[in-house]
DNA sequence: GAAAATGGTTAAGAAATTGTTAAGATTTTG
DNA sequence: CAAAATCTTAACAATTTCTTAACCATTTTC
């Protein structure tokens, strides 16, 4: 059940999109604006974005570059080759021009889902006596329910996610802050000592392991 | 240095589109049948490839549905919406039609290589019974997990990454030390020390060699 | 071969990084 | 608007890493 967010100003064109995905098993999100589609980017994950470039309150362009980790298709009537170019180098995955037909859009949706369910092999969010729930903010340790904050949440899934890896300090201030510069590494001690203290609730075991200078990563 | 498979008959095009790759620095190979793909794929591994539909030997629709974990953009005359979604659905990650434009499909072979390289394993360094997991900040000897300091780490990378080259003393200080002057070639030696020591924990192997007066390589 | 320069090792003190706690600031929620 | 939850900041202790300095070995130079 794959959730599509439409950015689009254009209510009969939004509408026929809508109609379109929803007949094709998709479930469906609205944004008229690019500072709306903003609001909705923060509250809930999205699978696929279809952005619409001419939008008011915040282009589709300055929204492309603010979209993370989420395949984004620009649906626009700009055809000329230099709007393409700027934003598939910008970040975007696909570019349709408008009108466009609505099988190919279909599959050019499939082709970006598909690439990304290749890469979250919808896995390990289990891990030994882990387990990330799917709903933004909880945590089973030992099958027990323990709450997380957003900011944590956030954490424990990048580690879990790449439980083999090292994950650096930077990388995990980009995922707390939405602005990055000012942020503070001695924020982020705090979040993890936090986790740490709540996953200790439940279980012996140490979980997060700190790599000196680098950043953390889920002990092997 | 990407490597791009360019599956393409006409001569004319395929010349075209060489020229054009070659000279944003990607390594270009060709072929110029189905079946030649075919067996050029069995020997290399390639990045991406370019893949024209109407080709002799194989049609690029065979060809498509055998080609696994390589993104392929279809670069095809066909402009039906047909034709492009019966691709885009079999394992085709773009369709193109011709004429193209230059600059987007440079742009979209971005996107894909892209898309790609975020889940690309980085390649581990590995030398006789030395091993750095890269993504990991570890270095295995003999297969066992030694633990490094951020410039250890640092230093024997930069080694591993040039084993044939000798490395100056400054280089490996540039590497430690963000201002460069300021530093001691007296710490350098204390850490290529430690390092030597760490690693003869667990070989008789010398790996680090010091080279008089200039620098350290590792030992051939 | 002796003096000078460079390299290797060690140990101790300096510096940097981390873990924890608590209080104040900010945001979210009712 | 007030209460609750969350995040940030600051302070401190604990820990790890880095640098310094001393001493000796080795190599180069004269």
């Amino acid at each position: 059940m794959k959730k599509i967010l439409i950015i689009e100003d254009d209510e009969s064109i939004h509408n026929i999109i809508e109609e379109l995905l929803k007949e094709n098993g998709y479930v469906v999100f609205n944004a008229y604006s690019g500072t709306e589609a903003l609001l909705l980017l923060e509250k809930e994950k999205y699978d696929l974005i279809l952005l619409d470039l001419m939008l008011p309150g915040l282009t589709g362009e300055e929204l492309l570059v603010k979209v993370k980790d989420i395949p984004v298709i620009v649906l626009s009537a700009k055809i000329s080759s230099d709007d393409k170019v700027n934003c598939l180098l910008s970040g975007a995955n696909d570019y349709i021009t408008k009108p466009f037909d609505s099988k190919e859009l279909l599959a050019r949706i499939e082709v970006q889902l598909r690439n990304r369910s290749k890469n979250n092999i919808i896995e390990n969010l289990k891990y030994r006596e882990l387990e990330l729930l799917n709903d933004n903010h909880t945590l089973l340790v030992c099958n027990k329910k323990v709450n997380l904050t957003k900011t944590e949440y956030a954490i424990i899934k990048q580690l879990l996610l790449n439980r083999t890896q090292v994950i650096t300090k930077n990388k995990l201030l980009d995922l707390i802050s939405i602005d990055t510069e000012d942020c503070d590494e001695n924020s982020l001690r705090v979040h993890i000592s936090n986790l740490r203290k709540k996953i200790r609730n439940y279980t012996e075991t140490e979980y997060i392991e700190s790599i000196w200078g680098i950043g953390f990563k889920i002990k092997s």
